[in-house]
DNA sequence: TGGATCGTTCGGGGAACGCCGAAAGGTCAT
DNA sequence: ATGACCTTTCGGCGTTCCCCGAACGATCCA
């Protein structure tokens, strides 16, 4: 009873749209002004400061004050991996994109994007498989990182990530992509390393990274991975995400 | 924005304490009735009625209408899983059992118990650790069965348990242990072959389990597990939860 | 057929919640 | 010091939400 009432507590912070913008937006990793969450959600600021506060005292985000700023993010991966559990069982989007502009950011998001510390989207999908299929994590066991794995990961970073209290490698099964990708400390490290050298850079602002030439010629040459395929592969999803209703005009949009 | 009302809808599910109560309340993967849940939770039928319809109609609930009942259970071992993963985020419980029956309740729920489908508590973490140490699993794999787990599972059972959408083994960080223990299909199929031979038995109506004499000697045989110390390691639990408070009532009553 | 049990629907009361605008406190740059 | 900017506090409005009791429909048993 008081136990229901503690998880009660914990859902109620997500259990309202502009909290749950505030909390997938800050899925990008980074810290947000409280100003700058008020207008993604498009909410008045005295009306975000509320809302940031009640996060922040739940423990489900961190702030720093720095100034006039107070910057916000997520409290740790524990709290953007029970974010992507949640998002992960939510009801597929039924509503297509209405702008140009919506529609091109949501195809950029599609193909590639970090989540939290880690890659999502299709580039995070293949990755993952591309590993699996050369035996460097297990399928039928969660995805865990194999011996020649760890090896190859070893090698790639000249150490293993060190594991504090996460796992060293665990599932996020995504968002648009209904599928498994790797996450856990060696999904972040991973990650990490692949911005340190630039085989991947954001766009924009948002959560969204294209793979730069470096990363094109790197991830082929690791691990056979033709990134130019990402395109394709959107083609075939949106054919079956929107059920032969305008495929036209998603088509002719997205190029 | 859309895709932030969808997951604040999901949460909002969770959000009062009186569905929360219901959904903990079916996480021993058991159906129970609407009043059955009414009477759990301490609201009028009526209002059991209305949340009921409302967890079901979220997908979280599964409802089976039979004569004057309507059976209710978890929708699936996905939803299980979420509502065990926002259970482990919840900060510790403080409040101390009042009664001596809720004690002695609380007790044999931290021993061992059902979660969902797989066994819990400190007989879970106990299984679990011992198949760690005999290499059936990995631990620095997010737990994977490992290729000795996998074999040795299969000749437990006959055959390996079949995986469609779960993973084949997993790791679930429970509520009063805070500690990794075996879920997903391995976990599933081998609290349910405990059932079957009668390794252990239900206490009540509850999620509590008890071992049998013959789990008792099967779990020696198979694991060289010791199920008489995990009285043992209550008690070395109990010092730590309540910080050396009042550790002469707890250690009296739990006798 | 009558009575008991289980569930649902409906109306209403009370509380909690989310939002805003106005006003004010800090902080930074000129 | 002055003005621009970011944030917070406060009062108030409207909505939603949770709960109950009463009445009703459905089912099972005697």
């Amino acid at each position: 009873m008081t136990e229901s009432r503690s998880l009660a507590r914990l859902a109620a912070l997500l259990a309202d749209a502009t909290r749950a913008a505030f909390c997938l937006a800050l899925l990008d990793g980074r810290a947000w002004t409280s100003g700058e969450l008020a207008r993604h959600a498009g909410v008045a600021p005295s009306t975000a400061s509320e809302h940031v506060t009640r996060l922040v005292d739940g423990g489900l985000l961190a702030e720093v004050r720095q100034g006039r700023h107070r910057y916000l993010r997520l409290a740790g991966p524990d709290v953007a991996h029970l974010i992507e559990e949640l998002s992960g069982h939510t009801p597929p989007d039924p509503a297509p994109p209405r702008t140009l502009r919506s529609e091109r950011a949501a195809v950029a998001l599609r193909r590639a994007r970090t989540c939290y510390d880690h890659l999502a989207g299709r580039l995070g999908v293949a990755v993952t498989d591309a590993m699996a299929g050369r035996r460097l994590l297990d399928p039928d066991g969660g995805y865990a990182l194999t011996g020649a794995g760890r090896a190859w990961l070893a090698d790639l970073l000249g150490a293993l990530p060190p594991v504090k209290t996460r796992p060293m490698s665990r599932t996020c099964v995504d968002w648009t992509e209904r599928r498994p990708h790797l996450a856990g400390a060696s999904g972040a490290a991973l990650c990490a390393h692949a911005f340190d050298r630039a085989w991947i850079a954001r766009i924009g602002s948002g959560r969204a990274v294209k793979v730069t030439p470096y990363g094109r010629q790197a991830l082929a040459d690791l691990l056979d991975l033709d990134t130019d395929k990402l395109d394709t592969d959107r083609l075939d999803t949106d054919r079956l995400d929107v059920g032969g209703l305008n495929t036209d005009t998603g088509g002719a949009v997205s190029r």
